[in-house]
DNA sequence: GTCTATAGGTAGATAGAC
DNA sequence: GTCTATCTACCTATAGAC
């Protein structure tokens, strides 16, 4: 049995991933809670800081779980594998609460903006990071231009969390090793000449930060 | 000088690019446009129909320029790159629409829903298909599954919208002709064995279907 | 903790004068 | 073509009873 608190998290989450914070109101929220619109503000303090903090959670996460892999593991490659597996399993896992958070940073203002923007900033430079070391040891033989290919595959990756069915064909463990692989041949990985691939690497635990069963009743998708 | 007309559609999408469809109002549309409110009301037949018609105009845009591009070249290579290039060159020239038609899906309703998601899905098609016949053909030797492949290729191109900016240090050509090699190595393009650039193919006009002086006055981006 | 009632503002859209 | 004025509905948020 779900507490007031949390089902008022999960029916916003649900909402806010299906129509937009904007055009979502708060009576949406209390009508899809249970509750009256009135009881919602002794949860929250407005609808604002509700999705600052959703936000604010979810980066805060994103940015721990990449800096203890890159800390952790040692090459670039294995470091690049690790921040994809993480970053893809996030999305599939906080499905609706990520989407939120990659879509809605326009609503957000001031110096909210500012904060998240610096979160995303802080995060992205992680993996620029990891890609730069790569091209500067000659490891990632197609980088042309560290930032770019930073863009490139952080967008690809957090793409998924526009189609991913926990129901469809694919587990999201499968998944996150095939974006790894696409990201591994976009970057020019390789070994002894040849193309390098997410089993050449001695990776254990993909489902380590996010494990697969763990925001199960968070989700059901719309599109 | 700018027609009544331009200058709502010009107001109309550097709003909603800026604050998104639900949080601009008519009023600020009007504003913005230098009219009184119900002055729109000439123009536009509601606010729905307006987005609407603004992603109609774009998709169909781009499922033209696939489709010509895809019977005009021959090999999967040369397709998939005269692809990439004309995406890419569209978020670059017609930056504020193609946000629009990329963010604002969950905007539409009913039957409109449905009629976009439909041009969506036959535009991803037509990449889908191209990269089908490079792996079928053994060309693309590192696609898994055409249908991530796909997604996970069109998902990092359209990315590009997000960033983009006239006065960066790039040009749009420079930028398109640098994803174009991204996409091509993480298909596993190659030539000979080694790894295929876009160098390699005889491709002309990547600015054939997306002139970069075309919508320059559409322009100005935030975040 | 949860409710009823409501304040105070803004939304999309239309009627009808000029 | 463009305006003023206005309708009806909805918005976020709060006061205060229970």
């Amino acid at each position: 049995m779900l507490s007031t608190g949390e089902k008022i998290v999960q029916a916003s989450l649900r909402l806010f991933a299906q129509k937009g914070f904007e055009a979502t109101s708060i009576r949406d929220i209390a009508l899809e809670s249970g509750i009256n619109s009135a009881t919602l503000y002794y949860y929250i303090k407005s609808k604002d800081d509700f999705l600052i903090s959703i936000m604010n959670d979810e980066l805060e996460g994103l940015i721990k779980n990449a800096s203890e892999i890159v800390s952790t593991l040692t090459t670039p490659e294995q470091q690049i594998a690790g921040l994809v597996q993480m970053h893809v399993m996030a999305h599939g896992v906080h499905q609706l609460s990520m989407l939120v958070t990659d879509t809605e940073f326009r609503a957000l203002h001031g110096e909210n903006k500012v904060k998240i923007r610096n979160l995303r900033k802080k995060y992205e430079q992680i993996w620029t990071e990891v890609i730069s070391n790569g091209e500067r040891e000659g490891r990632f033989q197609h980088v042309e231009d560290p930032k770019l290919s930073t863009l490139a595959v952080l967008t690809m990756c957090t793409g998924v969390v526009h189609w991913y069915s926990p129901k469809g064909k694919k587990s999201l463990v499968t998944i996150s090793e095939n974006y790894t692989n696409m990201v591994l041949h976009l970057l020019g990985a390789k070994i002894e000449g040849k193309a390098l691939s997410i089993h050449d690497l001695n990776l254990h635990a993909s489902t380590k930060y996010y494990s697969e069963t763990d925001g199960s009743d968070e989700q059901e998708m719309m599109m």
